[in-house]
DNA sequence: CTCGTGACTTACG
DNA sequence: ACGTAAGCCACGA
């Protein structure tokens, strides 16, 4: 049963449309709360994993950060392999035109 | 309620 | 650039 944070943290996110990313930050941001570690624990508790994007949130600095609870392994090359289908463009872990590919809210 | 933990961020040396 | 520390906030025990 998730909690009305993370319920508003996956309402959000589900607004990002196909093609971009948005961060822990901006969501943070646009939550209007400074608990970005939160929003974290919120992506992996995330039970609306289809439906909620969480392989489109990335670290401010452009990171892809983690995927699925992993830390490493092809977790993370599966997040880059998705979001390179949808024209996201990662190197090195990290999100190339990273400021273009942001979403605002 | 208090305490420890965390898919974070920012600041400092 | 890199490691460490501090800060913030939600959650589970």
């Amino acid at each position: 049963m998730p909690t009305e944070f993370q319920n508003k943290i996956y309402e959000t996110l589900r607004k990002v449309p196909k093609g971009k990313v948005t961060t822990y930050k901006e969501l943070a941001n646009a939550l209007k709360t400074k608990a970005y570690q939160s929003i974290g624990t919120a992506m992996k508790v995330n039970p609306y994993a289809p439906i909620v994007p969480c392989h489109r949130v990335v670290k401010n600095n452009g990171s892809v950060g983690f995927f699925k609870g992993k830390k490493e392994g092809k977790a993370i090359t599966e997040k880059i392999n998705m979001l390179k289908k949808e024209g996201i463009v990662i190197k090195e872990k990290k999100i190339i035109n990273f400021k273009e590919k942001l979403h605002k809210f």
